[in-house]
DNA sequence: AAACCATGCAACCGCCAGTAG
DNA sequence: CCTACTGGCGGTTGCATGGTT
């Protein structure tokens, strides 16, 4: 088909936003709302396309951002999601209020991949590094990518990472190693509250046969648990499901300015979000207050205008 | 002080899915 | 059904900054 590139058109700028562009992307979409972001703008009067319109604001304009650097907590909520969801940074953002899955990529890339391979922790399949390393095709057999696991390998969602937390990172805190543990590993040493679970555990052959006698009912099961934010969630917070059927966690807030509405963020985020979101942190967590945040900060001003 | 290197972050690129015509 | 368009996503790149030599 030859489609072209959204940027294709000439005459649009590309590259680092200037304060004077944001200005002009933040009051048209406080004003009007970001709609369909193609328009946005040639009537917000930028030369950028829509796509990049669309990152700038996800990513940095946004009013309910919370900037700052990572708590501890957000950090172990990462890596537990990471090795259920893989590389599904969107997913992962949805559940952590404020982040974006740009900030969330970021971190993962050039921190949490480094902390987890000190903790001798394959980032990518959440394993051993010594068993990744010596058991590519033997030992646990399966190469258990997170991400692109075969995702009936597991029986039932994840425990409740609410114990593990702590762990991650703490200095005293050491995975389990041993062979005897399977794909992931996130405190399940104890067996868990968790039951019929195998999360964490390696599969016996017996298991995997059984296990592929149940493929399709099983991936059917986690193909739904997977697709359900609210079941994710709830495993995640180990509550039940239940308290979480009313947020929408993939559901984009929305933006529509209720131009009567001075106050800052309760305007951008869906109450259902704010209130009910699985984890909720504390309130900005000693945001550095550093150039771009008061460029940001000053951005923000003129939505308020 | 200058050069080099490492790191973090913002933004772009390309692909995919959904959808309207 | 086909085509074109749009939004969304993940991977990647390039620049700015800070640290080290």
């Amino acid at each position: 088909m030859g489609r072209q590139s959204c940027c294709y058109k000439q005459k649009l700028r590309k590259g680092l936003w200037s304060p004077e562009e944001d200005e002009k992307l933040l009051r048209h979409i406080t004003k009007y709302g970001h709609g369909c972001w193609s328009s946005i703008p040639k009537q917000a009067g930028l030369q950028r396309c829509g796509k990049s319109c669309r990152l700038r604001w996800i990513n940095y304009l946004r009013p309910d951002l919370k900037r700052g650097t990572f708590s501890q907590e957000e950090e172990n909520l990462i890596i537990e999601l990471h090795a259920v969801l893989g590389n599904r940074w969107s997913q992962i953002a949805a559940r952590l209020p404020g982040r974006t899955d740009n900030e969330i990529k970021n971190l993962w890339n050039s921190c949490l991949k480094k902390k987890l391979k000190q903790k001798g922790i394959d980032p990518v399949t959440h394993k051993p590094l010594s068993e990744v390393e010596n058991g590519e095709g033997s030992g646990s057999n399966k190469p258990s990518l997170v991400g692109h696991h075969p995702i009936h390998q597991y029986t039932s969602p994840p425990p409740p990472p609410a114990k593990l937390s702590s762990n991650w990172f703490n200095p005293e805190f050491s995975p389990p190693m041993t062979a005897s543990y399977g794909p992931l590993y996130y405190g399940t040493t104890t067996g868990g509250s968790a039951n019929n679970t195998t999360w964490g555990l390696v599969q016996t052959q017996t298991e995997k046969e059984e296990e592929e006698e149940e493929e399709e009912e099983e991936e059917t099961k986690w193909t739904e648990f997977l697709n359900n934010p609210l079941l994710m969630a709830a495993a995640l917070q180990n509550q039940t499901p239940q308290s979480y059927y009313n947020i929408e966690i993939k559901s984009e807030p929305c933006y529509l300015t209720n131009s009567s509405s001075s106050s800052s963020n309760d305007m951008w985020w869906p109450q259902t979000q704010q209130q009910q979101l699985p984890l909720q942190h504390e309130p900005l967590q000693n945001p550095d207050i550093c150039g771009k945040d008061m460029q940001r900060l000053t951005a923000a001003a003129f939505g308020h205008i």
